[in-house]
DNA sequence: CGGCTGTGTGTCTTTAGAACACTTTCAAAT
DNA sequence: ATTTGAAAGTGTTCTAAAGACACACAGCCG
């Protein structure tokens, strides 16, 4: 293999979702790729990729770069290869021959998905980006590149994947209400799920421990925690549920 | 973009899914990567990418310089970059300096599933290999480089996808009988499935039409031929069905 | 004409999804 | 102290789909 060094025709970008507990967000950067600023110019994170590093441990370093988190929830979402892709748009193309030593190098992307608990950390400007920060998924209509697109993927996917595997609670802090999951897959879903079926659903899963613990301090009546139940939570994330439907 | 040559970072492999009506296949190819035969040395067909064409441009191509087909259901499954993946095994790595130029590169790959009617075509020996053939599915243990993980990730992406999508009908032949879907998918799922049940199911989705028209010739009472019905097959293929699971 | 083989059909039971409204608990305001 | 606002929490009914299950039929072959 050879010497570590940033392979010009292979990156990695990274969809990263956060909740808190209101609306779903994705990270984005600020690519500069614009003078004026728009949402054209936003992008989400990613790298070339070393040629010694596999594409996961790629990802992990771009999420560890930018917002210092290791051990975080990631899938991939798939590669993305229009020979075009980031040259489509011509602020893009101009942009890129401002700050790439081939501009016209042909790159296709793999793109990840993510899923951190966003008061855990504040993103940091990187290499990769002047300033970072949360947008809601739902304010997003436009990004730099195909970055549009593949967001839109990773949120297809996010939706396919949480049916049938636990992973919400990545977005979740470690101790939450069944008001604020209903919530969370209220929005990954972008539709109203009725109350009471929800709860009977999620706890049938016994995926749940009630911590015999409230909430103090909120104007109305305090709900009760829960934290997820690591054993069976890791059973059922082996297995899948078979079904769970919305 | 650059003028027309190959990537010597990106390549496309295809995981090609047949269907004789019995049993499910894989096309193979013998990559002469080991000196006596053994499946470690039969890899799904696979090429570098041109720089002028999208990931889907080359797998079709692909899959047309082999089997002579366009118009072939095809799909993505994902990247595979483990820097170490076509050098793992000795054999691999002795056969890659054999015959490329840069034996050394690392090289990740865009693996794609499709699914054919076997009868229609044999696969012809092309420039990637002396030989291919069909394999059973089931019988397929070991692979060179790391398709046989690609191979296993495409099937369970068939077995996903052909839930949510009428799709299994890429892989029969234009009249069929509801036995032969039914035993496909048996041979997809690798279990037994309910025949009446099956056939309800199916039968409900309104995807089928009806010919009135009989198998002949066979030893047994014969069966009654179905063809998939356009209009609805294109609804359902746009919507998903939201669930038909088994 | 009898035997073999795969086709084709219906019912019941069980499970899961969808729709739906009122009471409870706490904090804050008066 | 009492009222008010805000979200928590809780069951039942109806409907749809899943799963389990067994026997008669049609054509070919000998």
């Amino acid at each position: 293999m050879s010497k570590k060094e940033l392979n010009p025709n292979v990156s990695v970008d990274c969809v990263i979702f956060g909740f808190d507990l209101e609306q779903l967000y994705v990270l984005l950067i600020d690519s500069g790729s614009t003078p004026s600023y728009s949402q054209a110019r936003m992008a989400v994170p990613g790298d070339l990729i070393y040629d010694t590093e596999t594409l996961d441990e790629a990802a992990r370093r771009v999420l560890k770069e930018l917002t210092g988190i290791e051990n975080i929830y990631l899938e991939q979402i798939g590669a993305f290869g229009d020979p075009n892709r980031i040259g489509k748009k011509a602020s893009d193309r101009k942009w890129l021959e401002s700050i790439r030593a081939m501009p016209e190098a042909r790159v296709i992307t793999v793109a990840y998905y993510s899923l951190v608990r966003m008061p855990n950390f504040n993103p940091k400007a990187s290499s990769f980006a002047k300033s970072a920060g949360w947008a809601p998924v739902k304010e997003v209509h436009d990004l730099a590149f195909d970055h549009y697109e593949i967001l839109q993927s990773g949120l297809e996917q996010l939706q396919r994947k949480i049916k049938i595997q636990p992973i919400g609670f990545n977005l979740l802090p470690e101790k939450f209400t069944l008001s604020q999951l209903h919530k969370l897959y209220e929005c990954i879903y972008k539709k109203e799920l009725d109350k009471r079926n929800f709860r009977r659903k999620i706890l049938n899963l016994n995926i749940l421990t009630n911590l015999d613990e409230k909430q103090i301090g909120v104007p109305h009546k305090p709900s009760q925690l829960f934290k997820f139940d690591e054993e069976n939570y890791k059973k059922l994330s082996k297995e899948g549920f078979d079904n769970f439907g919305f």
